[in-house]
DNA sequence: TAGAGAGGTAATAATTCGGTAACAAACCCG
DNA sequence: CGGGTTTGTTACCGAATTATTACCTCTCTA
């Protein structure tokens, strides 16, 4: 697993440069901003892994960047530098969606926990899914159920792992479709019902009674961890 | 949808009675507890929506209710309140699992708006209708009387669904076909009163005198909250 | 208070949907 | 190529849902 990336928007330049040397000391890979026009493109063009973002700048205000970023498909914490006292910025970066905000002058240790919690809730999620005595591990593409491997088949695999992503939720078959099967156009619903047949052979207990992926009669399917 | 639940840790009587005045006054429902050990049992019995943690308490610290609140199945946010200048203890905090912190002497709108985001995050996904002791929650597609699943056919569901949508507006069998059967051109009128029937006999506690949904004679029906 | 019209509901019938077995096609290895 | 595996399709069955019919009850009005 490679360092999380994280860009830094600042206009003060000492600043910059310090949070830069603590972030790289850590082992983050990072790229610093001094103008907000400029990160909004590079943010545009591949999402960090974090974003500090100052809320004072030139070019582009850090309000504006983080509605931008929110505002699109891109997912990622944001976390905003703000002068002592400014109450309603905060209030305002909050509402537009950042996950955190520091004020200055600001411990760089409480920074630095600031961000590693917020990477961890993040990267934690998306290295496996547990459920019942079973653990979905994305990186070895592998299943468990306790210690023991179940094998799966690769769309067995990319269907389960949907369903893990989305628990909980009612998901029609059409979404299935789309996010599993993409856009090979040739297929039936049936085959979804096919495929979740075989899965709930090696993952329920009793496929008569499904616990983990129920069916919900006319919308599709729902999977529960438990 | 009704207010959130906060849980508040606090053991500075002044301090807890001033936030639970603010809170009350934002519209939450709010706990107070002045003892860790308490706050621990309650929480182990309902979770709150959100939990605001001193983390100096007696009978049990703030830190053992942030481990014990992770470990279980609950997943709400933490905020931890700390005396300046701890900064180890935020760090400790912040590893443990909360989700943020604020030193005292703090502003309480900042600690109001800290709370909004979190739970706006939160909620964001989880679309819902509530009326009386019920919540419709349209993204699991499920229907729950407090606690306790009640099971809905898709039909049901669908006509529910319209329901809580145009709470307290009168609605014409006409109207409702069209929104709720769709096209199906075939049905007639009484499959509304058919399904209506069958949907009292889940939601009312005497479907005889209904609460929720209501006859307008000559009409149709009258979806109410309570 | 009787009668008419409207809604409620039990019973029944029709329909639809999902599960799955069996077969076929595609794929993937060597 | 050729066997084995995976994946998709078809078809059929059983179960659940849903519509209809018919009858009952309630309410409003004259």
């Amino acid at each position: 697993m490679s360092a999380p990336t994280v860009f830094i928007v600042e206009d003060d330049p000492a600043l910059l440069r310090g949070l830069r040397d603590n972030f790289i000391g850590e082992g983050y890979n990072v790229r610093t901003f001094s103008n907000g026009l400029r990160a909004a493109e590079a943010i545009a063009a591949t999402a960090p892994d974090l974003l500090l973002l100052d809320l004072m700048l030139p070019g582009k205000s850090g309000y504006e960047i983080c509605e931008a970023a929110r505002s699109g498909k891109q997912d990622f914490p944001i976390i905003m530098l703000t002068a002592r006292g400014q109450e309603e910025d905060i209030v305002r970066g909050l509402d537009l969606g950042a996950d955190d905000y520091v004020t200055k002058p600001f411990g760089i240790k409480e920074l630095l926990a600031r961000v590693k919690a917020l990477l961890r809730r993040r990267s934690k999620a998306a290295k496996e899914h547990r459920f019942g005595n079973f653990r979905l591990d994305l990186e070895a593409h592998k299943l468990f159920k306790n210690r023991e491997e179940i094998s799966l088949t690769a769309k067995e695999f990319r269907l389960l792992e949907f369903f893990a992503q989305s628990t909980g939720k009612a998901l029609t078959r059409d979404r299935i479709l789309d996010s599993v099967w993409g856009n090979e156009v040739l297929v039936t619903d049936r085959s979804v019902d096919r495929c979740v047949t075989t899965l709930r052979g090696k993952i329920e207990a009793d496929p008569r009674r499904p616990v983990h992926i129920q069916t919900i009669r006319d919308i599709g399917y729902r999977f529960e961890i438990e």
